[in-house]
DNA sequence: ATAGGCTCTCCAGTAACTGGAAGGTCAAGG
DNA sequence: CCTTGACCTTCCAGTTACTGGAGAGCCTAT
C-alpha cells in the first residue's frame, strides 16, 4: 500500500506518516523499485495506534516507548499502566491549572462592564504583578 | 535599570526580556553609551502585564494587541471584553477535551490490571481505530 | 592588573509537524 | 508514442516562544 492510502486507512496526514518515517518511529514496511514507500496491516495498525496515543497527549517520545510495549507480547501490564498513570496526573494537572485560570479571567470579565467606557477591569488585573 | 534588574522586576528571564525586546514587544526604554539595554518603571509595567497575559494562555500576538489596548487610554472595555472573553471560550473548550480525555484515559486504566501478564487493556485500547 | 559578574550579539535547538519547491513515476487517454 | 495529471520523492524553511551556549565587550572592586 502506497502512503497516501496508508496515511488515509491510519487517519493521519501523508506529511505525518512521512515525518513518522523519517524519526524512525513506523518505518515503512519496504519500498518500490522507484523508492516509494509502501505500508502493510501492521504497519498501518502501528500508525493507528500513534495517532490514538497522540491523542491522548502522549509525546512522541512516549509513543515510541508505548509501541515498544505495544509490539512486545512479553510486557507486563504492569508497564503499560504506570504510563498511562502518569499521564493521567499530567492531565489532571493540566486540568487544575486550566480551572483556575478560568475562574480568574472569568472573574475579571463579570467586572468588566464592557461598554465603550475606558476602565477595564481587565487591563487593570493584567497589570497587577499577582 | 539594566536588564538583569527589570526582569526581575518583572518576574521574568533575562533572556526573555531580551527577546520580547528583539521581537518589538516591549522595547528597552534606552540603550547605554556601551548598549546595555535600559528599561524605567513604564516599560517593566509592561513586562509585567505581558507576563500576567502569558500566564493566561494569550498568544505573543494577543499580548500584543491586548498591550496596545493597555497603552491606549482612549480604548474601550467592551473592546478589551471581547478578546477575554474568546479567550475563555478557549480555556472552555480545551478544558472539555481535557476532561474528555481524562474519562477516556481513566477508564482505560481502571479496566488493567497492572499486573505482570501481557494482556493489557490499555494497550488495546489504544490500538482501536476509534 | 585582574577577577568576577555583568552585558552584548548571534547561532542553534526545542516539539511536532506543515508548506512548498523541484523533480521522478505511473497509468490512462488521445 | 506522448502527454496529462495524480501521485511520489527529497530537501529546505517556517511555525511558537523561548532557551542554551559561544565568544566577546564592559564595569566595579580588590
Amino acid at each position: 500500500m502506497k502512503i497516501s492510502h496508508a496515511a488515509e486507512r491510519a487517519g493521519l496526514p501523508v506529511k505525518t506518516v512521512r515525518y513518522y518515517a523519517d524519526i524512525g518511529l513506523v518505518a515503512p514496511t519496504d519500498r518500490s523499485a522507484s523508492g516509494y514507500r509502501s505500508y502493510n496491516q501492521d504497519a498501518i495498525q502501528k500508525l493507528i495506534f500513534i495517532r490514538r496515543a497522540r491523542a491522548f497527549g502522549f509525546s512522541i517520545a512516549k509513543c515510541r516507548e508505548l509501541l515498544g510495549l505495544y509490539v512486545d507480547d512479553s510486557r507486563s501490564s504492569a508497564d503499560v499502566k504506570e504510563i498511562a498513570k502518569r499521564r493521567l496526573a499530567e492531565i489532571e494537572e493540566k486540568q487544575k491549572e486550566l480551572q483556575y485560570l478560568h475562574d480568574e479571567l472569568a472573574h475579571l470579565i463579570t467586572a468588566c462592564r464592557g461598554d465603550d467606557r475606558p476602565d477595564c477591569p481587565i487591563i487593570s488585573g493584567l497589570a497587577q504583578p499577582a
